[in-house]
RNA sequence: AGUCUCGUAGCUCAGUUGGUUAGAGCACUACACUGAUAAUGUAGGGGUCGGCGGUUCAAAUCCGCCCGAGACUACCA
């Protein structure tokens, strides 16, 4: 006969590597694919990891919220197919192989052949492949590791370039400036990573100058037109760029003063401009506040102070579109000069320092680019035309003013460029100050202390720089992007209505150009002249034009097999008048690698046309990240997805939190508090992390990763289960049950079990709301619940007599088939999450009964739900259950009562119709649990029951408003008899402050917290009496269960099989004597002894019965 | 600096559309229970619900400001 696997213990990490291996063998993760019908697919991307760096806990996190969602889908009979994926190029890799090699950027092309350089990125993105396939295998995640995706491939770059040459078409692809940070005496743009390496930010001492910016008169406000010569004050802390200066940027809130003063330098009288909330600030020291014009004229130029006084105020708003005089004219923007140097609005304006007026040079601030391009009519930046006809800015490359700059022409703008010993005692920053100074332009020139951004390798500080670079113009078709986000289902909600949200509403253009190696190379090939160029879509395309090529310019190039750097870059085109076509030389942003993944990793439309064509394979249904990946990935797939595709690339999205160290810090191998997530699942298993991870806090918290957490995981939610299956296993075996008999209807089996299965489709019917909500950590937390507080210490150890008493009765057989009924569900209901677990107990049970047809719990279907076993009421009375007992414990315990004590009664106040039927129904179970005899229920017409009644604040609140207080304590104060009143009459008129509400019942919680002359205990609503007086019987009847305790300690301590029949001797004692001879068949029955002999020799162990009374007691086998 | 998230017992977390005395688990103490138990029950200690102000009869919950932790974006005159 079978027989149900029994265990000398729980070890999970054992569980974990028995299970891998059957997953294996009989490839059930390909089965739990293939198996599903191919037109209902739940699909699911992979964001894919680098594999360059260690997986960390984190990542197993992540993929644990993946998983799980992909194995419920799978058992809702959805087929999920999931690619894996690889993330292959970018700066990471790059640096990791520059430390390893001992070389900087710089050496590329020298030290190292771009091809060397790159060929080591690729066998450097590899490194750790080994080691995330084993903790992909290890922590139960299921994913196609023998197909993934790879984003160096050819294969992937074509279809990359495909996207892109969509793009092209669309005419959302264009190249322009954009402020960079960049390094001169490197001679590179940095990233954002790069300006974040620690020590890059430093306080350095600048000159900075406060301009005066003369406006002309015609176009001042009319406020402004009648004081003379008006000056706007605008700060600098970077002088060198005023000569680049082409608008004025004002908040349009603020307040702006104008002020009649002298400047301080010339002595001329002036009229300036300045923020109202900033005059102080700007007006410290020698400058004295005057309350009358008048007072003005007083000051003559030997003075110590200077006068000022404030004629009025005006808003940002009433300044915007004042012109002024061009404050160091050197030359002019090559294009639209008439639209240059005019004051302009922006919110990034503050009044925190300077003048509230910002000097805005678009050729050298990122904000100051983006304020004149949004200006009407756009401002120009000041760019010039160089030899070539190309437009530049007045500093070049190396970081020195041009030219046509005069005087300062040749320059350094930072004295840090020169080389040592080299630089001019005066910089161009103070060169500038002086000349401003005499021609009557600055208003104050001061040192200043301030953060600036250095380059890492250089040590110098970088400049703001444009620099040519390709865009997408997402700006474009940020409407589409906005709408289609409204329909994607966030989780949390806020990450994407807010975080997300937001940064749509602020969209920039996408910046793709990267000025690297490692990475895929943008498509698009120019003339010399920039006049015409080409976006190349696919392998055939470049073929087909290399051949053109070939033959307009007698060439012999073929098509590059590895279409990287430097290959690619050696392949020349043709134009339409036979020049020759260069590829522009930057690689792509790798987020768009990332973000292309959903055509990319299929070849898309080179192959798999219906994935995408026809939805087998997008849009997502699901995807989960980190939620660093929100302007990340997330924005990446979504950008690509709804310019070039017009659709949604995610329906649902999981953003999980980070995984932090128990203390809340994040884990560092600095501070050495990373968690190894090989030793976390080799010592605790998978499941217990797993689980401990989502049911600890939901995925988008961040975790405070506690490994104590996972230990009480493992011991609470794993044990308990664990020791249930045990514990049936146990019986089951010895009475063979195997699930062969027909099932037991509902109906006739007690009430106990069908309660529990009651409750265990309630649990299912929410489990499976829960998983289908992405709500995971709910799902967990009601499944522990039931396991720990339903199933094992409520139904188990109520029925456990059923199980090891008596015959194989119908009673027994449906108890087994309960318990097995609620195991089994459970199996299925956490496969999800503790994929292991849940198989090993699965098969335990199925591999014996052969109940499903599926032979692992991943290939069954998650538990229907019997809505016919559901039964309100029947939950409602095992609660009242629960807490009566538990009310009779508390109160045996205030009067040191032990439960083996039997007692006679308790008393129990019936407050609403039908809850003495419902307590009558389960009345068995209460008296059984807590060993009384009776239950007497007591009503108010016995007039023993003291009534109280309490405001109900709910329905109250709305009624009486702000007399609620005043009611709360008239209502607190009702006697018994108008209690009664409102009980029989449904009505009650409350007289509060001379005001007159009409009340009815349900204004009222009405209770009964005591019985007078009893001992009580209370809980919500239920209250107890216990019936404390030990008759002789009941004390006998005692003394025989403490017997019976004894007896079965020591068969339990004596190893005696649970099936043994024994003899007991007894030592004679009056105590014992009684109980033995009124209770002889009721001992016997329960310790399965034939026989019980009393006798006046001593024989066996002393044993304590009771206080004061011990007695010999020997137990031997039959 | 901006945007967003979080802040409840020593620790990890619940806390419904605002409603009476803010809960659970872990840990600690005592007692009890156990023929499945690394389990469980009962009782106890432990909270200015980050702070201040506001709305309201009533605020952990709604609003404003501030403080702290973290993420992302940016780094600016």
């Amino acid at each position: 006969m079978a027989k149900y696997r029994e265990f000398k213990g729980l070890n999970l990490p054992e569980i974990d590597s028995e299970i891998l291996d059957f997953w294996t063998k009989d490839q059930i993760f390909e089965k739990s694919v293939t198996s599903k019908p191919e037109d209902k697919t739940f699909v699911f991307y992979e964001g894919p990891p680098s594999a360059n760096g260690l997986p960390g806990i984190h990542h197993v996190m992540s993929r644990t919220v993946k998983d799980l969602f992909c194995r419920y889908h799978t058992m809702k009979g959805f087929r999920v197919e999931r690619k894996g994926g690889w993330d292959t190029h970018g700066l990471p890799i790059e640096l990791s192989v520059e430390k390893e090699l001992g070389i900087t950027k710089e050496d590329i092309g020298t030290k190292i052949s771009v091809d060397e350089y790159n060929a080591k990125c690729r066998e450097t993105v590899m490194r750790y492949k080994d080691l995330w396939d084993d903790i992909t295998r290890k922590m139960g995640y299921w994913v196609d590791l023998d197909n993934p995706y790879i984003t160096f491939k050819n294969d992937y770059i074509e279809s990359v370039w495909w996207i892109l040459s969509q793009l092209y078409q669309k005419d959302l692809l264009y190249k322009g400036y954009t402020i960079q940070p960049y390094s001169p005496a490197a001679g590179t743009g940095l990233s954002s990573h790069e300006l974040n390496q620690p020590g890059c930010y430093r306080d350095v001492t600048d000159t900075t100058v406060v301009a005066q910016f003369k406006t002309i008169k015609e176009t001042l406000p009319a406020v402004l037109q009648n004081l003379g010569e008006v000056h706007i004050l605008a700060w600098t802390t970077t002088p060198w760029t005023l000569p680049s200066n082409t608008a004025l940027t004002v908040g349009p809130k603020i307040d702006y003063a104008v002020v009649k003063t002298f400047n301080q330098y010339t002595f001329d009288a002036i009229n300036v401009v300045l923020a109202a909330a900033l005059v102080e600030k700007q007006f410290g020291g020698k400058f004295k506040k005057v309350e009358t014009e008048a007072e003005l004229s007083n000051y003559s130029v030997n003075d110590k102070t200077i006068p000022y006084y404030i004629v009025t105020e005006v808003k940002g708003s009433e300044l915007l579109g004042i012109r002024y005089e061009q404050l160091l004219p050197y030359v002019l923007p090559y294009q639209n000069p008439e639209n240059a140097f005019r004051v302009i609005g922006g919110n990034f304006v503050t009044t925190e320092d300077g003048t509230g007026v910002v000097h805005t040079a678009p050729t050298f601030g990122a904000d100051d680019a983006r304020a004149a391009k949004e200006a009407v009519p756009e401002v120009p930046p000041m760019l010039v035309l160089d030899d070539k006809g190309n437009p530049v800015p007045l500093v070049d490359l190396q970081g020195k003013f041009r030219q046509e700059m005069a005087e300062l022409g040749g320059k350094y703008v930072k004295n840090e460029y020169y080389e040592e010993g080299k630089a001019p005692e005066r910089s161009v920053d103070v060169e500038i100050a002086i000349r401003l100074k005499e021609e009557n332009k600055a208003f104050k020139v001061e040192k200043y202390v301030h953060n600036y951004p250095h380059c890492w390798r250089t040590d110098k500080p970088i400049l703001y720089y444009p620099l040519d670079s390709w865009f997408i113009k997402a700006t474009a078709m940020k409407d589409k992007m906005v709408e289609l986000n409204k329909t994607i289902n966030w989780k949390p909600a806020s990450t994407g209505e807010k975080r997300f949200g937001n940064w749509l509403e602020n969209l920039q253009d996408w910046n793709l150009s990267r000025s690297r190696y490692w990475g895929i190379p943008l498509p698009i090939w120019r003339n010399a002249d920039s006049t015409e160029e080409i976006c190349i879509d696919s392998m055939a395309t470049l073929e087909a034009e290399i051949k053109k090529a070939n033959t307009k310019l007698g060439l012999h190039q073929e098509l590059p097999k590895d279409i990287h750097r430097p290959y690619i870059d050696e392949v020349v085109l043709v134009s339409s008048t036979g020049e020759a076509m260069r590829r522009e030389a930057d690689l792509i942003d790798v987020w768009f690698d990332s973000g292309s993944m959903p055509y990319a990793q299929w070849h898309y439309p080179f192959e798999n046309k219906d994935k995408i064509d026809r939805g087998q394979s997008f849009p997502a249904d699901f995807i989960a990240e980190g939620v660093d990946q929100t302007r990340g990935w997330f924005y990446t797939l979504h950008a690509i997805a709804s310019m070039v595709f017009g659709k949604v690339a995610f329906k649902n999205v999981v953003s999980n939190g980070l995984v932090l160290d128990k203390n809340g810090v994040k884990m560092s191998k600095r501070l050495g508090n990373v968690i190894n997530p090989f030793d976390t699942i080799k010592l605790h298993g998978a499941d217990a992390t797993r689980w401990y991870m989502i049911a600890n806090a939901p995925p988008w918290d961040n975790l405070k990763f506690d490994m104590a957490g996972v230990e009480e995981v493992k011991r609470k939610t794993f044990g308990t289960l664990y020791n249930t299956y045990s514990f049936f296993a146990l019986y089951a075996n010895i009475d063979g049950f195997t699930f062969e008999e027909a099932e037991v209807p509902l109906a006739e089996r007690p009430e106990i079990d069908r309660w529990i299965i009651a409750l265990l489709n309630d649990l299912i019917k929410q489990v499976d709301a829960d998983f289908a909500d992405y709500e995971p950590t709910n799902a967990a937390r009601r499944i522990e619940e039931f396991i720990d507080a339903h199933l094992s210490n409520w139904y188990v150890r109520l029925c456990r007599r059923r199980f090891w008493k008596g015959d194989y009765t119908q009673d027994k057989i449906a108890a087994y088939q309960t318990l097995y009924t609620c195991l089994e569900a459970i199996s299925r209901m956490m496969a999800p999450i503790a994929p292991f677990f849940a198989d090993w107990l699965y098969k335990n049970l199925n591999d014996t009964t052969g109940k499903q047809g599926a032979v692992s719990v991943h290939l069954a279907d998650f538990p229907p739900v019997d809505a016919s076993a559901m039964d309100a009421e029947l939950l409602e009375r095992m609660d009242y259950a629960q807490r009566i007992s538990s009310l009779i414990l508390s109160l045996r315990k205030k009067d040191n009562i032990r439960v083996r004590q039997p007692l006679q009664k308790i008393l129990l106040p019936v407050l609403n119709a039908g809850f003495k039927e419902q307590v009558e129904a389960v009345k068995d179970l209460i008296l059984a649990e807590v060993n009384i005899k009776t239950i007497e229920y007591i009503t108010d017409t016995d007039g023993v029951i003291h009534k109280k009644a309490k405001p109900n604040f709910k329905t109250l609140g709305k009624k009486l408003g702000k007399h609620m207080k005043a009611a709360g304590e008239i209502i607190a104060a009702l006697d018994q008899k108008t209690i009664s009143a409102i009980e029989r009459e449904n009505a009650y008129t409350l007289e509060v402050d001379s005001e007159q509400y009409e009340l009815n019942l349900e204004d009222f919680e009405i209770i009964s917290e005591d019985i007078p002359g009893w001992t009580v205990a209370t809980d919500r609503g239920i209250t107890v009496a216990l019936d404390v007086n030990i008759t002789d019987e009941l004390y006998n009847e005692g003394i025989a269960r403490e017997l019976v305790n004894r007896i079965q300690n020591i068969r339990k301590d004596s190893d005696f099989e649970v099936t043994d029949r024994i003899i007991v001797n007894v030592e004679d004692h009056e105590v014992v004597r009684k109980a033995i001879s009124s209770f002889s068949d009721y001992i016997r029955n329960e310790v399965l002894a034939n026989e019980i002999r009393l006798s006046d020799s001593f024989d066996g162990t002393m044993t304590e019965i009771v206080e004061g009374v011990e007695v010999g007691l020997s137990v031997v086998k039959a």
